[in-house]
DNA sequence: TATAACATGTAAGGTGTTACATGATTGA
DNA sequence: TCAATCATGTAACACCTTACATGTTATA
């Protein structure tokens, strides 16, 4: 159950509202770390505010409401972030796909390992392009829920999937 | 909900007790791709079989049943892996807190970045001795719920972590 | 003979997703 | 004025985790 320490992180780099929270999972934060909906992050920030790790500093147009974290808050996001990493929970479909491609006869694992390549090519392209784009966010969590530590993990991820897939598809053309 | 065709894809490389399927999810497989318990493996069981994706082709000892993909189960599991890849679910507690090292303040930011790099290290130095004790298990997941495949995957995913964990550190050093 | 590993299950409670619902503001 | 975006929420259902519960077989 990560979600409140994710809103805790969230809120460290800036307050927002729950709207705006809810849409950095959207982007690529949901796409590589952790997702959820906007019927998960209201619920939640009103558990982070009564157990006083987040407050309500601003209430804007259209029933807006900006949350802060509080001294708790960051504290308890700090505790998180520097505890022993206990192996953590994993979820990923397309790591799930990847690891059953041995159960596929040859000729559909080639098919799918040729794909995963390919998007793999283009996510990075397209990852590269964001980053240039906006090269200077420093090391925050800009707009686009991308900050550039993030962006550079990102990047790498993707050529070691890509070069995996390649090497993989090889291995078995070769065998067969 | 990816579990009926992790099971699915579990069961593709060959017939298994729940039992079996569930010390699968304790491995590599978990590790990396998607983890469920004993209590979320047996039902999903029943219902595979009562939608005629599994059946049981054996009832061993100590109450076992073994079950196996049935040619239906077959199909499903092929056409989930050759569909376009829509946006899957992605929770990953790891690379939360690698994203949310920007909300850090500098030291305790290099503490993790540390600390990631270490905990890389390590768990690739334990793989490649795991591989190289099963070099021939072929491109199957074996007893360790791994397989070569699998394996090469795993060890890259860590080379990628590590060298990145170090470059993010050396970089916030220079900064500083 | 005792312990670990094998083997399966139920029940309660918590978490997350989908669908439904509402309304304000901005820009074309 | 119409559509998109901003902004929040509830309800029903699906799913997952933890704790509880039971019994067998192999091995030291």
């Amino acid at each position: 159950m990560s979600l409140p320490h994710a809103l805790l992180g969230l809120l460290a780099l800036r307050p927002a509202t729950g709207y705006e929270l809810a849409r950095m999972f959207d982007g690529d934060l949901g796409r590589y770390a952790w997702q959820a909906g906007h019927t998960s992050v209201y619920p939640e920030l009103g558990k982070l505010a009564a157990q006083g790790l987040a407050e309500v500093t601003e209430e804007g147009a259209r029933g807006a409401k900006t949350y802060a974290l509080t001294e708790d808050g960051r504290a308890e996001l700090r505790r998180w972030m520097l505890e022993p990493q206990r192996q953590g929970k994993v979820r990923n479909e397309g790591v799930l796909r990847l690891f059953l491609i041995a159960a596929l006869p040859r000729e559909d694992a080639l098919a799918v390992l040729d794909r995963t390549a390919e998007e793999a090519e283009r996510d990075l392209a397209e990852l590269r392009q964001v980053r240039a784009e906006h090269p200077d966010d420093a090391s925050m969590l800009g707009e686009q829920g991308i900050g550039q530590l993030a962006a550079e993990f990102g990047v790498r991820q993707y050529e070691t999937v890509r070069d995996w897939a390649r090497w993989a598809a090889e291995r078995l053309r070769a065998e067969g």
